[in-house]
DNA sequence: CGGACCCTGTGACGGGCGTCACAGCGAAAC
DNA sequence: GTTTCGCTGTGACGCCCGTCACAGGGTCCG
């Protein structure tokens, strides 16, 4: 527990939260907070669990899912240093509604739900960023419907596709490093269909795959494909 | 115009925000609004519109849906007397994520955006249960993407029948009374399936159809087919 | 090194469901 | 009345995609 102040400031400058908050609130904030470690595979919570904190990413990576019938899983977030999740069922004082597991060892923040609510009351620059938080949240959850409704999984990967591509470090073509059955996840799908689709893309030049990772090499017909 | 303060009162009274609102509030929160009429099939605001106002229907019906590939629309929600909805738009200041469209004649409350966020900036219960309501809706959404993602069109169709079903006025079986093409758009499935479906259970006697009519007769074999 | 395990790649098969096309029917409009 | 129009009901067709089955390769570990 050497938990420098410095490093967890480090965790909370990524997050949204940073720049609504004073020097002052800052302080407070992460008093109201403790960090806790999880390894990699354990999970932090489960669906139906009672929900009574909330928590900031510091270090690793967690993984938002939730189960589906056949033991298949949807993922729906996977989130790195500075993300914020488990903001629900801390707000509306409801049951969790998704799994969340370390995908690594990581460090977490835990806010327990009276210290943030406390906090929240009188400090509205916190609150409407908390909001926006949640807005944006259901921003992208309505999208995901509309999506599931109404693109077939091609459009969908190749949206999923765009939207997790992250540039190559020493340039070239952004690249995405999921594993297909983790894009399966995250599109709604089998993972035998995404293999089968990427490699049609990478037969007709759209993208590159090698090493586990995937380069986007023509990011204009993608986005066509995706509608 | 000839708006009682009376009648205001009543659909204010059915929402969710009543029970937060001492007497006094409840004056300055209805006198931060305004209301306004839109006639059958209007629309109430388009996706993509700046979005400078939240809604509080009063009388009529207003129904939220998203605008898909082929001309089809998803049903995102349908609503009566004291449900609120454009909330969205309002509190992240970005633009509106669906179409709204007035279904029958009716009357809604608007608040402007600065007004109602200066309520809330004092009203701390008032900002709470802003963000139960919404909680609920990213609840909701989802769990809408899990089904769209996990369950065949019949399982949604059930649940949806399930959900969707009030009380028949003077006893006998729940009944619920959208038309094919609404439950298709709410399912995210196309009309003649959900025929198909609808018509298999009512010769199954799951169900029974009759004057646009949908009664449910056997809930629990319903519910086992909703997963 | 051999095995366990995960990721990838492919073929075969079949069902769910979207699309098209069309008919009946009741209500509203003219 | 008749026309129009929206809702309902059904058949045919075909594709998308999930499932099963299996093979190859890469990595980690005993």
């Amino acid at each position: 527990m050497a938990q420098t102040g410095h490093e967890i400031d480090t965790a909370l400058g990524a997050s949204f939260l940073y720049p609504v908050l004073g020097p002052d609130e800052r302080r407070r904030f992460l008093a109201s907070a403790r960090p806790q470690s999880w390894r990699a595979g354990e999970p932090v919570f489960c669906m139906g669990d009672a929900g009574g904190a909330m928590f900031l990413v510091q270090t690793g990576e967690v993984r938002i899912s939730v189960p589906s019938a056949q033991g298949r899983a949807i993922l729906l977030a996977e989130l790195t240093a500075g993300a914020v999740f488990g903001e629900l069922a801390l707000l509306d004082g409801g049951v969790r509604s998704a799994d969340a597991t370390a995908t690594t060892n990581c460090t977490l923040m835990v806010f327990e739900r009276r210290a943030l609510l406390d906090l929240l009351k009188d400090n509205w620059p916190l609150t409407e960023a908390v909001l926006k938080l949640i807005c944006t949240r259901l921003r992208k959850a309505d999208e995901g419907i509309s999506d599931l409704a109404s693109i077939d999984l091609r459009g969908r990967l190749a949206k999923t596709l765009l939207a997790r591509a992250k540039p190559a470090p020493g340039g070239g073509p952004p690249r995405v490093s999921d594993t297909q059955g983790a894009l399966a996840g995250l599109v709604g799908g089998s993972r035998e269909t995404v293999n089968r689709c990427l490699r049609k893309w990478e037969r007709g030049g759209l993208i590159a795959m090698a090493g586990g990772r995937i380069s986007l090499l023509d990011v204009e017909r993608l986005a066509r494909a995706a509608g």
